[in-house]
DNA sequence: ACCTGAACACCGTTCAAGT
DNA sequence: ACCTGAACACCGTTCAAGT
């Protein structure tokens, strides 16, 4: 789809694209989509051309950090060769942290990977869909070690970072009180004891 | 503060709160200002004195769930008179559904509990304060019972209640998911097994 | 096919002028 | 002491006119 673009469109996107990149780094999801046409040099109806809502230019922005923690659950899941117990919950739990991690860093991102009611079939959206099937193998490798319950899904994993990045945006230290909030969650704030 | 206000004054700031009401239901947190004072027949300006910043003005209009939550913690804090094994985690685990299901259904609730990054001493806001302060009853009888690790506070958990509603806002049903997730963060993701 | 520029309706902030 | 009205700078959306 992206074929058969004329030369200057092709460069209004890139440009676009390298702008808002920074423009979301410094305010956030929130940033002014005006101040990016601006600064890119085109008219806000070509942004709006290429980024029919806000929602897609910030997966357009987050792309590259979802794409990598796409490959780190990969390469996550193809390090425990050696099998050992409670090997895939440690890689399941680190993901989940680095998920977290980037949230929380990268401004955006949370906003990019929050639920979209779009009509979407399968009911995602096609940012996170990725993120999710990364995530699948480390999810059932801990599964298996019965070390997670069986219901659960990387989708649920996924809301529960964005929420915990959402909730902690204005700390004043915002990675070290979700990290804490994180560990939390997995142990549980109120395990049934058996 | 609110005594020896002229009577205008005083008919005003009813007037501007119960519009601000109806506006945050329908819309959210992001109600406009500018709209609630069109309503309200009165200048933005008026607005602005009365409610000096948004949080302010959603700090308000929620106060009057805040207290029923309040309320429903020190009921829920007398009620354990029984003393039963486990009766204080129970207690504490509806109180913290019940937390929840407000912050998803009332709108601009989660948001007024968010963490305010105001310079204010104690380094919370005033309008979680009360909840916090109504919910360590509950917290330290759970945590007595060892029914909650001993370094978890209220503020834990009302940021996490906070993070769930903001996370399952967009979903299609937005309780049936947040409590499903909390009955993940409850049982806890991976919980270390002794 | 793609872009621009302008018009539109909206927003929150600020302040001088009123009572 | 409190309010109003207006001015300001900003926003996103839309569309007719350009190349």
């Amino acid at each position: 789809m992206v074929e058969r673009q004329r030369a200057d469109a092709r460069r209004n996107y890139e440009r676009i694209l390298a702008v808002a990149e920074e423009e979301v780094a410094a305010k956030g999801a929130d940033a002014s989509l005006e101040q990016i046409a601006r600064v890119a040099g085109v008219g806000s109806a070509t942004v709006r051309r290429h980024f029919p809502t806000r929602r897609a230019l910030l997966e357009a922005v987050s792309q590259q950090r979802i794409e990598a923690l796409c490959a780190r659950a990969r390469e996550l899941a193809d390090r425990k060769s050696n099998n050992r117990a409670g090997e895939g919950r440690k890689a399941l739990l680190e993901w989940l942290g680095e998920v977290v991690a980037y949230c929380v860093t990268a401004r955006g991102l949370a906003a990019a990977l929050s639920y979209d009611e779009g009509h979407d079939p399968l009911g995602g959206n096609s940012c996170a869909a990725a993120l999710i099937e990364a995530g699948e193998p480390l999810l059932r490798s801990a599964a298996r070690e019965g070390a997670v319950a069986p219901r659960t899904t990387v989708e649920d994993l996924i809301t529960l970072a964005v929420g915990l990045a959402l909730a902690t945006e204005h700390h004043p230290e915002p990675t070290a009180r979700a990290e804490a909030l994180l560990a939390l969650t997995v142990a549980g704030i109120s395990p049934e004891r058996g």
